[in-house]
DNA sequence: ATTAGTGACTAATGCGCATTAGGCTCATCG
DNA sequence: CGATGAGCCTAATGCGCATTAGTCACTAAT
């Protein structure tokens, strides 16, 4: 009796399946309007396949308790289905929600010419959407909004871990996350040792100034101004502290670093401060493109010739440092690896794997046409 | 007998809630190890408030069935544990994923340096996170491989409704979209009347277009050419059509669109290969801010003056054009502006409004220095 | 004084999946 | 020849929420 009914079932799903499904995806409503469409689910498999509802999810799952000839048999139905799991209910069933946080803390009105976010999201998906994990991205004005967008996602059951971006001296989010116990990882910060829960994925800024620094010596500038980004970044803060030791090394007092905001505004308007002073510096760093080649163009405009009378460097590579001229010299870095790198971390964290500290090259000076011999070296 | 019971159950809920609450939302587990945290759900509010779970259900979402009484005391339990729905349990009992999509079908490489859309999706999201709206963001190679993004997206009960950018001649996706029956907006098309169910945000190309040829044509210009974006892009085509009415209508022969991938290379040879030939144009018409800027550099380089030889005007304003001298004279449209209502379109959509077509307002010639009468007009 | 009605809840169900606990059949071993 | 176990499945349960169907006490109307 039993086992007739199962044959009969596996019979009827053999024929519909080869022959003429009448079960497709699409659905028709009893008053004959077209619904838009119907998503199939592991029910709509199993009346398909003849077997019962947990053995699709076992075949499909790779679990045992199945053989091979039904698992095979699951798959093909599921695939010609066009089944997907609901993340849904995957996230219900305590799974996960398949998917991991991004958020942007900047003002609107800052986010204008960036090229550095939107590779480096590039690259985080390259990764991502091979485990078919989604990306959720949130634009926020700052870092409380910040936490409190992870609070909600963590509480909503919204994402399984999160990208951290633009670590700060005295940074809330690594304690928050913590706390929560979201697997995270920040890009951009120094190894922390405080929050043995999260990776970090960072570049050797300290390295890298360091040698910018030798490379202006030995052309021989001694009067170095460094136009920084955000105060409080903890990137930034670096730079500051490594520019100040390799010019106390040297022995160099008229070595600074002013910060910004990162805009072409702040830029401009750095420059022209510091090269009307009564001894201006001989060489420029910019801590990004954007400031870099508004600096050159107000450098320009005061009369001084780049990089004759002063040299320009961008922390920061793009086709922005292409479309001046001169061409600016710039510490290029690959962003897109450096996404995958940190994408690939996250998920590597949510596999079970523990936190650790990869350190991604060190950003390589690209020689342009804007830095040169100090005058009068 | 039974109301005995509730009474107790009230009064224990009223003192752990001011005296000494024995649920936090920490949970600690029986060997004594802390977890990282608990999520509180409803049932926990059920209990702490001494009501059944489905009275809390109603009291949170504004039903009828319980007393005011009941309904604050409730809501303050659910706001002292920091209670928030979880969005898979919400999306699997059918109130949608409370998430919208957002695909981006750019090679990874072409990505470069755009403000359009960091600030395009800066405004979708100042509008979507006042809904508490997720953004799922995706960064694809081609529109084949968006069209499978949104079968994805569909069938795993994602999102609830897409935004679509950079429509197409012959664009799949309205009609896939209509198929699966998601909400979508596209942004930047023209209203489509073939696909009803889709709300459409546009601006007005083809009158902007109409009124730079107006303005060049009143400073003497003759021969124009237009470095046009991707082709196959619907306001790409809608632009070149537009050109080449308006130059017929005025009987102008020497002028042309020419379509390039929107990079700053191509920008510069497709401004180059023009400027050499035989009778140069005396105006250009770049359709990025990007490739504008390569193009008046390029012909900086050749040796023609801007404006004096050739004006330039490029049609996406941001702080790149103020980067190189002179200025250049831009279309300026208010992107974050356009994300909102884009995003405000989507929402009124899955409110369950009924699609409609949008304009914003005409992009605006902003007249800086890069725009002059023509030479021996 | 009985009935209908109403307000305020509680119980029960389903969404789509993972998972655990059973159930049935057949081969193997003592 | 009955007991044991392995293999292959099915039934049942839970996740967190919305929702529908009761339940119970109390009021207004007949």
């Amino acid at each position: 009796m039993r086992i007739r009914l199962i044959e009969l079932n596996r019979i009827s799903a053999y024929c519909s399946g080869n022959v003429s499904p009448e079960w497709g995806i699409r659905g028709t409503t009893m008053s004959g309007k077209r619904s838009p469409a119907r998503r199939p689910t592991m029910k709509d498999i199993a009346r398909h396949a003849g077997v019962s509802q947990s053995a699709v999810s076992f075949a499909l799952n790779g679990r045992p308790g199945v053989s091979e000839d039904t698992r095979e048999r699951v798959r093909r139905v599921a695939e010609e289905l066009g089944w997907r799991p609901s993340t849904a209910a995957r996230a219900l069933s305590g799974e996960g929600a398949a998917t991991v946080g991004f958020v942007l803390a900047r003002p609107a009105d800052t986010l204008g010419v960036d090229s550095f976010f939107l590779q480096l999201v590039s690259g985080i998906q390259e990764v991502l959407a091979e485990r078919h994990l989604g990306l959720l991205f949130q634009v926020v004005e700052d870092v409380a909004d910040e936490c409190a967008v992870y609070r909600r996602w963590w509480a909503e059951h919204r994402v399984d871990g999160v990208l951290v971006v633009d670590p700060r001296t005295d940074d809330p989010r690594p304690g928050l996350l913590d706390e929560l116990g979201l697997p995270a990882v920040v890009i951009g910060g120094a190894p922390d040792d405080r929050h043995p829960g999260l990776s970090t994925v960072w570049a050797d800024d300290a390295g890298a100034m360091a040698s910018v620094v030798d490379g202006l010596y030995a052309l021989g500038h001694r009067r170095i101004v460094h136009i920084a980004g955000l105060p409080g970044l903890a990137h930034t803060e670096r730079r500051i502290r490594t520019l100040r030791a390799e010019a106390g090394r040297r022995g160099l007092s008229e070595v600074k670093s002013v910060t910004t905001d990162y805009s072409d505004a702040e830029g401009a308007a750095v420059t022209r401060r510091v090269l009307e002073g009564p001894t201006p510096p001989t060489a420029l760093i910019y801590d990004n493109d954007v400031m870099a080649v508004a600096g050159a163009a107000a450098a320009a405009e005061l009369g001084f010739s780049v990089p004759a009378d002063v040299s320009v460097v961008s922390w920061e590579d793009s086709a922005l440092c292409r479309m001046v001229k001169p061409w600016l010299s710039a510490l290029s870095r690959d962003s897109v690896e450096f996404g995958r790198t940190a994408a690939r971390e996250l998920t590597a964290l949510l596999d079970g794997g523990s936190a650790r500290a990869v350190r991604v090259p060190v950003p390589r000076l690209v020689e342009r046409g804007s830095t040169g011999v100090a005058r009068g070296a």
